[in-house]
RNA sequence: CGGGGUGUAGCGCAGCCUGGUAGCGCGCCUGCUUUGGGAGCAGGAGGUCCCCGGUUCGAAUCCGGGCACCCCGACCA
């Protein structure tokens, strides 16, 4: 490809409204631009990459057996109102309505499409397992699209299936899937974490997500070095350790003006965790109280899980009154009309100092159990820096982090919904067992980007880039430089080797800004200079010397240097 | 959805407070000079000042409403 017939321009300056510096790279580059909030184009750099990352997915999912297919973008209503998410899963999902009043969705996920193929084509047990898989766009209607491509409504997403008779046939396939991500995410330059997750709206039974650890990520992840443990923050566990002691009697203080636990901490002279906070959300119309040590904070989705709801929202003050609860002096004696969900450590805890349900005055020496009663016991606090890992006992880390793919054993709930049956080998129908796997294309891109760049671009691996080699020609109104330039493009070109040769009418400073800022691992350079030696230049990206070949060695030196860094862990 | 911010040339911005012929830098086009890390000079093209309404002799500027985009939060496979 010759740079001056190539779409699309370099940037000095980046868009105002880009703010992470991945994504100001890939702007200034001219490998995506937006079209609207987390809808993007793909200009000729950024496809190319893109092909790429998709290439590698192939093989890695062939090589697992996996089968490409090609699903629809437009799915009618009544699939997803047969599987109930479509009265799930909220705006998130687009919904229109086609000629003649038909109601349709954007895909923003596959499981209805796949399970409806396994009920239209799975009969036996003979016909399992398999797995198929798509690399196609879905579109989530975020009500906040940010970085760029990292959370974007319109998406690539590589998505997975697979089919089984049993789940313990689930249980060996998995790993492979597993397997797979890894080594798709490592041949494209990224070593993402895999964590336990949240099942979230795709239900199922056990999920990892793999977090790359990017400091723009927004997930929150809880990590254990001494043990290895790794979770997301959502689920994450911990150890909590309490004093139990002899219950002393209940007392009423006044304690003006301390609604907020650290108020009440220091005007009391003692520390958060012999407090009991109490936070109200609300799922529907029904009010959940949920009770956590005053040194921890309510974990939302570990909650939500507890009481089996799908959505959970703080309550309003209004939603509050006629319950007894006195917001910033709550606790759970003396409440009525409302769930009460209490902390296993609260429910264990002694004497813990909690409202009194009265403007200005607390408790003291409150217990579960003595002084009110829990609807629901459950670990329901969010794990911290420094809390205990819960299989090891040393001190946990958080660590943010960009999802960047995820696993999720599904079990039947979607095949069950549909009637996805199949005969087992004694002739009794039974519910195929399925589970679904994602990678975020865009969101990989993304990744890359952000976490390979420096101060002067971005920095392809050789596996994703754009094209190999960055070929500057400089001194090119002199015939016989310009003639051993097109010489030597035309050489590369015929080797099939991937070149964007720079053959402007630009300075040497822009060709070689461009080079860095484009990321393209390896740059040659011929001019009139190197031409008088009969030599090439030729630098890494990475690298900040450069070396000479001589011309005639010029296509095997860039041959064994690609082939050296094409390896699995070049990046490393 | 709550809070904050921004919409003026392809990109970055000034002008708005105090209403009166729309500007600067980069980029783009032409010419000359220059030529290995984002050149210089000269000339030039390019604008529904986000949209609708109002006030006014006159609105980029003041007022009302809307929309879009960005940031923080809520939300999110």
């Amino acid at each position: 490809m010759r740079r001056s017939d190539l779409f699309g321009e370099t940037l000095r300056q980046a868009p105002a409204d880009a703010e992470s510096g991945g994504y100001v790279l890939l702007l200034r580059g001219g490998f995506v631009q937006p079209l609207a909030a987390g809808i993007f184009s793909y200009l000729p750099l950024g496809w190319r990459v893109k092909e790429k990352v998709e290439r590698i997915m192939r093989e890695e999912m062939n090589a697992i057996d996996g089968q490409e297919v090609q699903l629809p973008v437009v799915h009618p209503a009544e699939l997803w109102q047969e599987t109930g998410r479509w009265y799930e899963i909220g705006p998130e999902l687009a919904r229109f309505t086609a000629r003649g009043d038909r109601e349709m969705v954007l895909a923003m996920t596959h499981e209805e499409v796949v399970a409806d193929l396994l009920r239209r084509n799975v009969r036996s047990y003979r016909q399992l397992p398999f797995m198929l898989y798509q690399i196609q766009t879905k579109f989530r209607d975020e009500p906040r699209a940010r970085g760029g491509l990292i959370r974007a409504r319109e998406f690539t997403m590589k998505d997975a299936y697979s089919a089984h008779a049993t789940a313990a046939d689930l249980d060996r396939y998995y790993p492979r899937v597993h397997d797979a991500y890894l080594a798709i995410f490592r041949r494209c330059g990224i070593h993402p974490l895999v964590v336990e997750s949240d099942v979230g709206m795709m239900g199922g039974s056990m999920a990892h997500e793999f977090m790359d650890l990017l400091p723009i990520g927004e997930d929150l992840l809880v990590i254990c070095d001494a043990c290895g443990y790794a979770a997301n923050r959502q689920v994450a566990t911990f150890r909590k350790a309490t004093r139990e002691e002899e219950p002393l009697p209940l007392e009423e203080v006044a304690t003006p003006g301390a609604a907020t636990i650290a108020d009440l901490a220091s005007f009391l002279k003692i520390g958060p965790e012999q407090t009991a906070k109490a936070t109200f959300f609300m799922a529907g119309d029904r009010c959940i109280f949920a009770v956590v040590r005053g040194d921890m904070e309510v974990n939302e989705t570990k909650l939500s899980n507890a009481v089996g709801v799908g959505e959970l929202r703080p309550a309003r003050a209004e939603e509050l009154t006629g319950t007894g609860i006195v917001p910033g002096y709550a606790s759970p004696i003396g409440v009525t009309g409302v769930t009460v969900v209490v902390d296993d450590l609260v429910a264990r805890a002694s004497n813990l100092v909690a409202g009194a349900n009265r403007e200005g005055y607390h408790l003291l020496n409150t217990n579960a159990g003595r002084d009110y009663q829990a609807d629901l016991v459950a670990d329901i606090a969010s794990a911290f820096e420094g809390a205990a890992c819960s299989s090891c006992g040393e001190p946990l880390r958080l660590a943010r982090g960009v999802e960047v793919g995820n696993i999720f054993k599904l079990g039947t709930r979607y095949t069950a919904a549909l009637g996805a049956t199949f005969l087992d080998p004694d002739g009794v129908a039974r519910d195929i067992v399925m589970a679904s796997y994602g990678i975020g294309v865009d969101r990989l891109i993304g990744c890359v980007a952000e976490g390979s760049r420096d101060e002067k671009g971005l920095i392809w691996p050789v596996s994703i880039a754009p094209f190999q080699i960055y070929l500057v020609g400089l001194d090119l109104e002199q015939e016989d430089v310009r003639e051993a330039a097109e010489d030597l493009y035309r050489r590369l070109t015929d080797a099939r080797i991937e070149v964007l040769y720079d053959d402007r009418a630009e300075r040497a400073g822009v060709k070689f800004n461009d080079a860095d800022l484009l990321g393209i691992p390896l740059r040659l350079t011929i001019s009139k200079r190197t031409l008088g030696r009969d030599e090439v230049e030729i630098k890494w990206r990475t690298e900040s010397t450069s070396g000479s070949i001589s011309r005639s060695a010029v296509l095997e030196a860039v041959r064994a240097a690609l082939a050296g860094a094409e390896g699995p862990d070049a990046t490393d």
